[in-house]
DNA sequence: GGTTGACATGTAAGAAGTTACATGTCACTT
DNA sequence: AAGTGACATGTAACTTCTTACATGTCAACC
């Protein structure tokens, strides 16, 4: 039917956080969703609204510098159980990295192994970022889900797990190409 | 400045395959890229129609039935070699099963674990897709590349890989669930 | 008292992507 | 001769996403 998993998401944030403002769910996809999904906030106040009118989250208050809170409702809550219980995910997601992966053979191989080279040095970087989230996790207390699992640490280990794979696949794709110069 | 990877694809395939209608084009997407980007005919004859108006194609020939038949000019190879060395992919790519991972501990553990399950067996039929797709590929003859790699094999390779790291991680984490019931 | 910067919310324009509608050709079968 | 189905191309309506514009509050510092 559709997609709409930006309010999946801010479901899932809200329901995380008990409640919270338009802007607070901004930062909490820049912190904690961004490996997963991302959003900037002129995707979700406008979001957030067509919410409102369809009863899934309500304004709780109206705090300082017109700051708006919110908080799932029941409808919502159900609406969330539903996506998560009966949602088939898309399999393939688009990936940029992936596209290049698949023109690289276009390139003559001295270019290939620099693009991969390239390519390395970014997830390197992406990987420890991926790897210090996680240490702080376990480091400080954090939000716990019905299931006992800290909140979000299934989705930062498969991140960081892909993106393990990733690297070791540029590797091998790297010592392939050499040999055939 | 923008995303515009259709046109990249478009650009890739039509280097790979020499030259080919908006349909074929459709096919290809289905049959070899459609693990890394998806893309149906609605959204592919405009842009060939955009392309040719900004001199990246040509209609080289019209065939039976209406076919046109596309080939890439030389700018449209120097916007493609200018993607492939210049552009740095967008790192965290949308994916839906990350975000029902992200999700998971919102659910009692039961259903967690009956979600992962279900993921499992989606994620192992399209592994088995990809194996076969492989298999296929190294019986019979293909596309070159100029670095002697078979098209389309790097970006299979990762797929399968990084198929098999999240079935991995599935196991894992139901028998992460499973302890603490 | 003025400036800076984090907080806070929105709209508008346009690009990208999906689904459905719409049309017509050609080869093969019944 | 009629029907089916792969071939072939397009448009329309709509959703989603990105980038840029636009406005205003409040605290802290100088």
């Amino acid at each position: 039917m559709w997609v709409m998993s930006l309010r999946i998401a801010l479901l899932g944030l809200l329901t995380a956080y008990g409640s919270a403002s338009g802007y607070d769910l901004t930062k909490a996809f820049e912190r904690s969703v961004a490996h997963v999904w991302q959003a900037g906030h002129s995707q979700i106040y406008p979001e957030l609204a067509k919410m409102t009118a369809d009863g899934l989250v309500t304004v709780e208050a109206e705090g300082a510098r017109g700051r708006k809170i919110y908080s799932i409702t029941p409808e919502g809550r159900e609406e969330l159980r539903a996506w998560l219980l009966g949602h088939e995910p898309t399999g393939p997601a688009r990936s940029e990295i992936a596209l290049q992966a698949f023109l690289l053979p276009l390139l003559e191989s001295g270019e290939a192994r620099a693009v991969l080279q390239r390519l390395k040095t970014h997830m390197e970087r992406r990987l420890t970022e991926l790897e210090a989230l996680w240490e702080a996790r376990h480091a400080a207390p954090g939000l716990k889900g019905a299931s006992g699992v800290r909140f979000g640490n299934l989705a930062l280990d498969l991140g960081i797990r892909q993106m393990r794979t990733t690297l070791q696949w540029a590797d091998d794709a790297i010592a392939q190409l050499g040999g055939q110069t």
